[in-house]
DNA sequence: CCTTGACTTAGAGTGCACTCTAAGTTGTAT
DNA sequence: ATACAACTTAGAGTGCACTCTAAGTCAAGG
């Protein structure tokens, strides 16, 4: 019992536009989706995972670029498992470094109200 | 014993380009840096340390338009610290969401890898 | 019949934050 | 003397990731 979307129901969904997700398939991010007879997109939830992947890439500052590579070997299908798993280590370790750089400006912003309500206190 | 830099000093300290530092300027964001007899820039360690603060505040994604409403603050005086801190207060609260949606995407990412490991292992 | 909601291609426009160029001036260093 | 490193204004260009328009087609539902 397959479940099936239209275009409008997954920008609901997704909060993407229209316009984006037929860019995303234009540029090669998402490819083969189903078809009605009238030449409708049928978004299967499969498909709506792999965009919701995509998405967290995305939010997670990967550049276009690099998600049409990782796209491109998705497409290939497993035999580029390593490949692929390698790319999201090395974004992994971005998303990391990402962390570490905005707790440590999280620091530096507490200090910074710290350092106001000190003043607020002398005067 | 004031220490003084040149706009090249200051470019090659911060990271930012020269055309940065200028523009930084002509948007309201640095102002009344001092200037030699033949009218070159003499930014002071003081300067340096408001351009590298707003420097994070844009590494933490905070608009342009916010750090000119802060820095329209910062050069009104000692009486906007309170306008200031709550700014701050509310940046430091958006700082938090992100590191905590980068948290949930890093376990996203972790999950698939994993993923893929085990797929390697099945076959 | 006609509105609705899709669809197509191709290209233009948007917003952000820079980044650079042009075309000139001025003062210091070699 | 000449190169260098600044300076100015005003505006154009860049790169990214969308976002939208034009101008048309097509098929089902009320």
């Amino acid at each position: 019992m397959k479940k099936y979307f239209t275009i409008q129901q997954m920008a609901k969904t997704t909060g993407l536009t229209e316009y984006t997700l037929r860019y995303y398939e234009r540029i090669g991010l998402v490819k083969f989706i189903a078809r009605k007879d009238n030449g409708h997109r049928q978004y299967s939830s499969n498909d709506l995972q792999w965009i919701e992947f995509l998405m967290r890439l995305r939010a997670t500052g990967m550049p276009i670029r690099d998600m049409q590579r990782f796209a491109e070997l998705r497409y290939q299908g497993d035999k580029t498992v390593a490949k692929r798993k390698a790319m999201l280590i090395v974004h992994l370790e971005k998303v990391q470094q990402h962390i570490n750089e905005w707790m440590k400006y999280k620091r530096v912003l507490i200090q910074k109200i710290e350092y106001y309500s000190n003043l607020k206190q002398k005067r």
